[in-house]
DNA sequence: TGGTCGTTATA
DNA sequence: ATAACGACC
């Protein structure tokens, strides 16, 4: 590590060479972060900024020519329906000056996807951007993939970013009279179209500055890497991503369960929250909102509902995009958010638009608010009352952060002052956790990137589940004649969220009692769940599924965990308003009253409230058991050690502080080693007993041999990676 | 949530 | 030796 240039003649940077690359990324670059973690890209040749006038090439100032003709034509009507006359007025002016400076000199791009880069405060792109100084264009994109069923937004937390994206756009209009640029994209929009829309604001804006917030999604991390070392090496820009998300980005924890991390089980809290301690500083303190920002850069808009600019990008010589030119550009500047179809629910469908909406605040400053009424109010009653369903002790803060509304340095660091400043008896251990888990999840997903669709214990994808439509349809739509279940599944449906205890009992119900595959349960929050954080809900079905790296080593019972969690009844009666007359006796477990209790409090079962769909709890939950057992026979020995855990592949990747460099380790047979992970009890039993001794004894020897080579190996760095390659 | 497991208090 | 407790998953 040495010092090197700085960015923008302010900070001093620390910079570290980064060898070629297995995936071949920009051989010989140099990758510079800051000491707020922000990192940069300069080329080790040329350190001079580069700016577009010094390099513009003939055509591309025909092209500009043309664009400054087109301006003169076209009146820029800002026609937003939200807009005050007032603000439209200033915003119109605002984008007439932007225009002469956005011609005059390059253009910044700050690009939102709406996963944690939706907030004024401690918002490393606006802070950069304001350090830069150059005009202004911040822009929200939206394609059918950014609603993946696996990896997008779900429905219900799509109506909720609409309402955010609206929200940051009016906030930015009048705290810095930015307007968020609306682009709906092509419904398979890849690699190529982002780059067709950044050539585009290339020749119309003179962009050479990209600002995103780094995503973690596996496609997502593919797409980004491929768009910024494409937009780097052949186009010349500078693109600067920055963590938004998360307190420490997985690359940055160094744990791969060997012997140094011996708190736990590999994969649970304590073992990770150390290794997440060791490898670095606490997460930076939230930075403040910036004061200003530069002016607005104006983009020739083109009419709503028309392909963008049919005629740009202009043709390039030598340039990929040549053959594109005569072809309409796939991606249109629409003119509200309605239009980029980011919006799931279609005319004449009124679900969830009321109900779902009504109770979650999107202003910025609201949003704050509710965070420091939390942690004064609400976080000395947490530890006692989380799991109270009755009492709204909770936070709600969950959409927030899953969004990135509200940003998780702040919640971290305000959640610890806020502790420190109450009695001992007071602090709430779980809450102060919950962030942790966050970045756990995280790193579970880049550990293993197919833990959306599949089981991280391998072998649990051969168990036998019960395939019956009707059971999950009765748990999805909260009619499984358990009150708490169904208290719980209607409340997600309304309102898109359900405290965390409840979403347990509901999983805990699917999975051990229905004996449904866990991916069911996973798939339905990811539609109906407000705060959907792919990351988190794959972790909690997976281990609710017991295929995650963790196992719940406990299964919630739907009648005796409802009388802990609702004693009053008010939850129950509150989302089941068919049982309100019940009294409490029976409240959480109608079929055990009288008929005469059930008709007084007109209750009819079976009519207006469902039967149990089933009723041998105890019966279902060893039917589920022994689908494990009878799984874990057929099982190769390999998977289990001599005590009976499972044991998993786990890459081993050493730690790395910038994002790229993550890309130069690549899992294969020679960098992964076997980790046995926590197993229940019941299931360490019997099947495991059917293997040959010997057969464990050899994997215990193969894990013993593979652990120190291969930790060591780790520790060495990239120079083994690179005489390979 | 609830079951397991290791540690500490008590006899 | 056993019960009670608390940490953990």
């Amino acid at each position: 590590m040495h010092h090197c240039v700085t960015v923008n003649g302010s900070s001093l940077l620390f910079c570290e060479v980064i060898p070629r690359s297995t995936y071949g990324w920009c051989p010989g670059e140099r990758y510079c972060s800051d000491s707020q973690g922000f990192t940069a890209q300069r080329d080790l040749v040329d350190a001079r900024p580069r700016s577009y006038n010094g390099r513009r090439t003939p055509s591309r100032y025909r092209a500009l020519l043309r664009m400054r003709k087109a301006k003169r034509r076209t009146v820029e009507s800002s026609n937003r329906a939200t807009d005050s006359p007032d603000t439209l007025f200033s915003k119109i002016d605002a984008q007439k000056t932007a225009v002469k400076r956005s011609l005059s000199s390059a253009a910044t791009i700050v690009w939102l996807r709406g996963r944690g880069d939706l907030r004024i405060h401690d918002n490393p792109l606006l802070l950069q951007a304001q350090r830069l100084n150059e005009p202004l264009f911040i822009m929200f994109t939206w394609s059918s993939a950014d609603a993946d069923k696996n990896y997008g937004f779900g429905e219900a937390q799509r109506v909720f970013l609409f309402s955010a994206v609206d929200a940051l756009n009016r906030a930015l209009n009048m705290r810095f009279q930015q307007v968020i640029h609306y682009v709906r994209l092509s419904d398979d929009a890849g690699l190529e179209e982002y780059l067709q829309l950044f050539h585009f604001l290339e020749a119309s804006l003179s962009a050479r500055t990209l600002l995103m917030a780094r995503r973690y999604e596996p496609p997502l991390l593919q797409l980004d890497m491929e768009l910024e070392c494409t937009l780097t090496k052949q186009r010349k820009w500078k693109v600067y991503t920055h963590n938004m998300h998360l307190l420490h980005e997985p690359w940055t924890v160094a744990y791969d369960g060997d012997a140094t991390s011996s708190a736990g089980h590999f994969g649970t809290l304590l073992p990770f929250w150390q290794a997440w301690q060791r490898n670095a500083d606490l997460p930076p303190e939230p930075a403040a909102a910036p004061s200003t920002l530069p002016p607005a850069a104006a983009l020739e808009r083109c009419e709503p509902r028309t392909p963008a600019c049919c005629e740009k990008p202009p043709p390039l010589a030598g340039d990929a995009f040549v053959d594109r030119t005569t072809r309409c550009a796939p991606f249109q500047f629409v003119t509200s958010l309605v239009e980029t179809g980011l919006h799931p629910v279609r005319p004449g469908t009124k679900r969830w638009d009321t109900v779902l909406l009504g109770s979650w605040a999107v202003d910025e400053e609201r949003v704050r608010a509710f965070l420091r009424d939390f942690l004064e109010h609400r976080l000395p009653l947490y530890e006692k009352n989380k799991s109270r369903a009755d009492l709204e002790v909770v936070s709600r803060l969950s959409p927030y952060l899953a969004l990135g509304m509200l940003s998780a340095r702040e919640v971290f660091h305000a959640t610890r002052a806020a502790s420190r400043r109450l009695a001992a008896s007071e602090r709430s251990k779980t809450f102060e956790r919950r962030l942790i888990w966050r970045d756990l999840a995280y790193w579970t997903l880049y550990m293993f990137p197919e833990a959306v669709t599949t089981p991280i214990r391998s072998h649990y994808a051969s168990q036998e589940w019960n395939e019956d439509p009707r059971l999950l349809a009765a748990w999805q739509r909260g009619s499984t004649g358990y009150p708490i279940i169904d208290a719980g599944m209607r409340q997600l449906w309304q309102t898109g969220w359900m405290p965390q205890n409840i979403r347990m009992a509901a999983a805990s119900f699917l999975v051990e009692y229905l004996n449904i595959h866990w991916i069911h349960g996973l798939q339905w929050f990811h539609r109906t769940l407000i705060d959907l954080d792919i990351a988190i809900n794959a972790m909690m079905w997976q281990n609710a599924g017991r295929t995650g790296l963790d196992m719940w080593n406990f299964v919630i019972h739907p009648e005796t965990s409802a009388r802990s969690s609702d004693p009053t009844g008010a939850y129950v009666r509150k989302w089941l308003p068919e049982l309100a007359q019940l009294p409490n006796a029976y409240i959480h477990a109608p079929w055990k009253a009288p008929e005469s209790v059930l008709s007084s409090a007109g209750v009819q079962l079976g009519a207006t409230y469902p039967q149990r769909i089933i009723a041998d709890l105890g019966a279902a939950r060893k039917q589920s058991q022994a689908a494990v057992l009878e799984m874990r026979s057929r099982s190769m020995p390999q998977f289990f050690n001599a005590d009976g855990y499972d044991r998993i592949r786990v890459p081993v990747l050493k730690a790395v502080s910038l994002p790229h460099e993550r890309f130069q380790q690549t899992a294969t047979a020679d960098n992964t080693v076997w980790r046995h992970v926590f197993t229940r009890r019941e299931f360490r039993e019997a099947p495991f007993a059917t293997h040959l001794p010997h057969e464990t004894e050899a994997c215990d020897r193969q894990e013993a041999q593979l652990l120190p080579k291969d930790s060591t190996r780790a520790m060495r760095g990239n120079g083994d990676a690179q005489a390979a390659a």
